[in-house]
DNA sequence: CATGAATGAGGTTTCATTCAT
DNA sequence: TATGAATGAAACCTCATTCAT
């Protein structure tokens, strides 16, 4: 965590503010673009001042800074979630566990992972490197899940490295394609098609995928 | 397509102009974003005047339409082309020809692709329904192809619809992921591995894919 | 009063600076030409910056609002002058009267009236009114004066809608004619002399004009 | 007459071209004001190229010195035909002929009349002289005019001056303010009222005004 | 710690004028 | 003589940031 300016050293507030500037900020930059927000209106939609809203920032950039780091914690937490979950079960209920969760997030948190893509340009090469290092570390993730269920026998052979990325693809295309997939498929009903498709991709012939589809 | 502000009459004048205006303005903004970039800097890398690029736009954001429109188009013949490549055969190979084309066509135009999703909240929503029609169609070809090789018998029953939307996400991770995937893939390699990986997913069992990959 | 454009909710700073502007833009204006000055230039006289200006207006174009707005004003007010300042005397005595205090308005605000003939063919149509119906509220209220005096047979008979637009044409003229007028005339002696022309013009036969002419 | 600046040696040709510039950038001018007109559009109204207009002019300003300069020339005109047209005929007589060809010659070249107040302001020092001396002679005429009919009895005594003042106000009036008069007068009826009005005034108490108003 | 008026650099756009064709 | 594409200075306006209160 780079250290953004303040003017004040009550830790605890200045947390408290800057989470309430990158909910509203993600809300208002998903809607209308980075450039096309201004201080003076993020601020007002805060319910602060213009200088107000400077004593938690250094800079507007820095809102992107904190917005990242926000979504890259959210998957962490996320990919945490998932780890506890179904430890010690089988490599695909941890799977199956694991998507119903990372999907979780991105459905609550559609505005952040869309954010990510809108201003991917305009970050600088040192904030671009978080977004990679966060997605990354999902991919490095699931490869490993997908190495595991190999090794067990309970996968087939195939490229892990390939398939872990296509998973957080089409994860992705739930924040960012949801204006089709919306017409046709709840959460639920893309969280279950997907696991199906995927474990239909990936099984060992001789195991049967368990199919509670729909 | 809308009409854009002209100060010529010279249609082929003003379709090369606009021509060399997109190439140039995608380069720019893929590689510093719409904002970061002005209008005089713009105009010095077209070798124009800054009111010299006015005669062939009516304003800077008339860019963002001008490009999303050639997008859609480069979309749109990418299809075609995929259509005559492959008439005739069975249902797979023409999966496969048509996903080579189609990620070839990503590769070629990965600025394209990427200017998308940037410029996507700066879009007017008259803009954005040209972006959503282009994806759409991608999607229902590749669900009519998809939908055709089940009814031949040649895939087994499945969701053609998400497989098609899969396809889509996939392609397109090519060009928002290239920083992660360029580092492990070729494009023939990917190309390959994810047609490999696709029909491994949809193949009816008793017909064995016929996996050449890279 | 149309509503334009301020980043303040300070009501009073607000109509204090629009009064300077208003001031300082009209003299400006009376000199060069509303379009011989730029936004910089006014800015600059008025002790502000740029941007400060813009605090306060909407758009170069809404100080022409301002101003005839502003003259509007004037001239509302001039009348009230007028009505209660001979109130209960004879129609001569509340002609000579209001004519004093009218070219009096013309002549401290003679910047304001050339304004509104220079500017006449830059405003919209909405704005033209506003001008409109400001000569036409002092083209009436003489109308009624002439009226009452031709009632009362202290004036004798005559067009009164004519000889009241005569007023107004003769009023302008010391604003929009004052390169020649000032040659030959004082105000008191165009006041004076305008007076005794119009009374002899239309007061009954019978009755003298009081001529303290000089 | 300043000279311009031209491309060309054949007279006819230039003043023809001019005279076509100066009726059509009149009626612009007249409908949007100066400003609002650019050299492109007056160009394309005139059925010409951006580059012929400036084979007949120097510069945008010119075409202001070249209107105020026609419309100089129609008043002299204007003033010889009064001249002739009652020659030998009394002061009154001469008055009415007079005055009827004044407004009908502001009637015709309206918006040459309104151009004038419109573009006072932005005329040079120099061009501003032109003006004032066209409505100079105006005045003069009148004021000898006025002055003969008193030294003959005719007319009893009064400030020539100022009403021949007077009646170039009434007859700008006709131009100016036309958005109020036409609502009433007919331009016959504004002739002839003015004229019984104006001759009320001045004539001496023995001789009745003629009065064969409207 | 909060406010919001002020700053002024920099952005987009216009347009009178030129000049190669 | 005519054309109209090109020029580039200058216009209007915005907005991130500061700072006196």
């Amino acid at each position: 965590m780079r250290k953004i300016r303040t003017f004040s050293n009550d830790t605890e507030l200045v947390n408290e503010r800057r989470n309430h500037i990158v909910k509203k900020a993600t809300e208002l930059i998903a809607r209308k673009g980075y450039n096309n927000i201004n201080t003076r209106e993020l601020a007002m939609s805060l319910g602060m001042s213009t200088g107000g809203l400077y004593h938690y920032i250094g800079s507007k950039e820095d809102i992107l800074y904190l917005i990242i780091n926000f979504t890259s914690d959210l998957t962490t937490q996320a990919l945490a979630r998932s780890v506890t979950s179904s430890d010690g079960q089988g490599a695909s209920s941890r799977l199956r566990a694991s998507l119903k969760i990372y999907l979780e997030t991105v459905e609550n948190y559609r505005d952040f992972h869309n954010f990510v893509n809108h201003v991917m340009l305009s970050l600088s090469v040192r904030d671009r490197k978080i977004v990679y290092e966060a997605e990354s570390r999902v991919v490095d993730y699931y490869e490993s899940l997908l190495r595991s269920g190999i090794e067990s026998g309970e996968f087939r052979k195939h490229d892990p490295k390939l398939i872990a990325h296509n998973i957080v693809a089409i994860a992705n295309a739930w924040a960012n394609r949801g204006w089709y997939l919306k017409k046709y498929y709840t959460l639920d009903k893309y969280t279950n098609e997907q696991t199906d498709a995927l474990l239909a991709q990936i099984t060992s012939q001789e195991k049967k995928p368990s199919g509670n589809s729909g």
